[in-house]
DNA sequence: GTCTATAATTAGATAGAC
DNA sequence: GTCTATCTAATTATAGAC
């Protein structure tokens, strides 16, 4: 041991971003002091600046990093080759990556505020490469005549938000498994791209004012 | 003229709760000083107590108020009588709705967890009333064969989740009205609640692994 | 009803000892 | 690499003048 007593900066720094992720999704960034992040690693404030310039930096890395892991990880997920399939993989994904990690997907969501204008249109540009990912299996499901769409961009804002309002309720140990509650959304996202099936008299009910 | 000059107490608690209502929705609740907000309403910080004990109240009113307009308004609204009128009815109110007081929408759903448990609980009893009222409309729908839902509880979240989540994207003055965008999404939840309409093999095709 | 002044605490960030 | 000490500024909330 040439290293003094004290000296871990191998994991100083996760657990720093650990903690900081940690009391950022419970109370909000704002209400995070940079005392509170050292006393739960057990340090002392300043030695958070020896890893992070700011605090501002702290939670940008912390968002762009969730970010960059999402868009990362759907790149490697097996989608197969038709819209359909394709659809179905990206639920499926959506959910399981989401559920994987609640914390940093609620920073995310919540904190965009919290970041400078700089930060903020970074983060901003790797969400919309999320978002044309589900785009593109729609288009590609449309021009192939195995959906129906009346809007592109709402049918999109639509899936997302309904699979990532999958995080504010989802709880293990409930009456369904994570699988169950991914096979039930693929369903009900099916149901949405259509195609329709029929002359949809129901819809002509639903349509009246 | 019997009463003092800057003697205005009829229009500044409201302004207080305005200013402090637009502040926290921009900036977040822990970011947004008691002196900021009095600054916004233009008098001193000392001021704002005449209106409120504490900072905490001043957020809890102003969320409870959100909730019971809310329940209020959808108990107001014309609703029709059959199931799927009632969720077309739903949809286009709670677009509406929705649209018409983005900051305090944005605050609802963005500072529950900087509500003390007590307060948290009361204002998550208003938002249940609230699903309730879409629980209720599904669940009538099922039993009148009129929607083939596959799971209750989450064909709720869902809908709440893709109708909430229009306040995350929709800007006045763009490609959609409001009315267009509301029956858009009256067509996609009732896709999204059935009934199915023949054999649905694009259905099976979705649910391959 | 509003202001000024202030108490008591806490914030983000840095300097320098070890 | 971490800690102690500290700077400057800002925080919530209150007391008392007008």
């Amino acid at each position: 041991m040439a290293r003094k007593t004290g000296s871990r900066a191998e994991i100083t720094g996760p657990l720093i971003r650990r903690a900081a992720l940690s009391l950022f999704s419970r109370h909000g960034y704002a209400a995070v002091s940079m005392r509170r992040i050292a006393a739960e690693v057990g340090v002392q404030a300043g030695t958070l600046y020896l890893y992070t310039s700011d605090k501002q930096s702290l939670l940008f890395e912390l968002m762009r990093n969730h970010m960059e892991e999402l868009l990362t990880a759907w790149s490697r997920e097996p989608k197969g080759e038709e819209p359909p399939a394709r659809l179905a993989a990206f639920v499926r994904f959506h959910i399981r990556f989401h559920l994987e990690r609640p914390e940093a997907v609620f920073l995310a969501y919540m904190e965009l505020r919290s970041l400078v204008p700089e930060n903020f249109a970074r983060i901003e540009a790797l969400r919309q490469r999320y978002e044309d990912a589900l785009a593109d299996i729609l288009r590609a499901g449309i021009a192939a005549g195995r959906f129906q769409i009346a809007d592109l961009r709402l049918a999109t804002m639509s899936i997302i938000a309904m699979l990532t309002g999958v995080n504010t309720w989802y709880r293990d140990g409930g009456r369904l498994s994570r699988e169950e509650v991914g096979e039930i959304y693929v369903e009900m996202v099916a149901r949405l791209v259509g195609p329709d099936r029929g002359a949809a008299p129901d819809l002509g009910v639903l349509g009246e004012r």
